[in-house]
DNA sequence: GCACGACTGTAGCGAACGTTCCAACCAGTA
DNA sequence: TACTGGTTGGAACGTTCGCTACAGTCGTGC
């Protein structure tokens, strides 16, 4: 038993644990007794509030991971006006969540909407919401700072886009800099569109 | 037994079969037995090659993606001589590749490289390589083009993460958008460090 | 005190997992 | 023809998978 354990709701603490594991090990190798284990929760409680098992849980962890991610980057978005320092706030929080993982914990959806791709429609479609919330967030800020309506949109899927594929790199090379580079090209790109 | 089968060595034939199927699946999902039943390869015959079993042939998968993925990008940077119409050159062959495949193929790396991220580590040193190799030739590119050297890996590298997170945005929205608009920012990008 | 719904603990199902073992096979060489 | 080294086919190992079944426990409302 951890944090988790003992303050939240039985299904509460199933749905983060399974957003937590999903998030490092993606979904197949995340199995329903380790979560019930690491959640100090009965196995057959998992199928008491997921009847449907292992899918349904997976899901109701994408859902979670996506408004748990997107507060971070609200966050993140909120502590500066400017959208360009926005951006690099947002690499500077993500990197250290990164680091202080020991590089585990990066994006929390990629590695099951990938390896789920074309095989779990209910998981893909969770995916794709969470995207796109996400981008809503970002596309935000750009409308707020002035930058022309039709340009925001596709700003901020290209905000989102290349801070998840720094993420990525720097979960692989162990390194912050990735990161760090992301924000400071994403400001530059940002930047060239205001007016 | 498909295009693969009968035409390689057997040896190959199992590492061609296990990248494509890591690449759609990731690590977790790939079972040994369905990689043999699918090259066409007798079960005792993975373990004759990879002894070590399981980690060793995916090492090798990762490996013959990384060339894989390095010709392809080699071979979209040479048709345009202007880096920023290579990238956009780019972007338009992997939607092609994305699209032909049903949304199927991405990156054929990712999905394996973080389900595995700080549990195999050898599998982590060759996605690491590969990264870094498919940089590098991006990096050459902007060299050739006379970017300024202070300038050329951080956007060889930003580069790269970009197309890895449009192209998963693009393979989760079943769309080619998020691979042009990445083509487009990136383009204008490498204009503003040109001198 | 009692009944009831919510939740748990345990045991076990069939199937699939990665892996091992070994006899059989099939070149090529002598 | 006999031998040899690389490759295969098939059976089986123990373990884990997702899932089911069901009796037992608990707190709450009557």
């Amino acid at each position: 038993m951890n944090d988790v354990t003992r303050t939240l709701g039985t299904r509460e603490r199933l749905v983060q644990t399974t957003s937590r594991l999903m998030q490092r090990q993606g979904y197949e190798a995340t199995g329903i007794k380790q979560i019930s284990r690491e959640a100090g929760v009965a196995l057959s409680s998992v199928y008491h509030f997921f009847p449907s098992g292992k899918q349904e849980l997976a899901v109701a962890a994408v859902r979670h991971a996506d408004r748990e991610f997107a507060d971070i980057l609200r966050e993140a978005l909120a502590g500066e006006s400017d959208p360009g320092a926005a951006m690099i706030a947002c690499t500077r929080l993500l990197a250290t969540y990164l680091r202080d993982s020991d590089w585990l914990d990066g994006c929390p959806i990629t590695a099951t909407a990938l390896e789920t791709s074309g095989r779990v429609p209910d998981i893909q479609q969770a995916a794709r919401e969470a995207f796109e919330h996400w981008r809503s967030l970002v596309a935000d800020k750009l409308r707020r700072a002035g930058i022309a309506e039709q340009d925001v949109l596709d700003l901020a899927r290209t905000a989102i886009n290349t801070l998840e594929g720094a993420e990525l790199d720097a979960q692989v090379s162990h390194s912050e800099e990735p990161l760090q580079i992301a924000g400071r090209h994403l400001a530059r790109l940002i930047n060239s569109y205001r007016r």
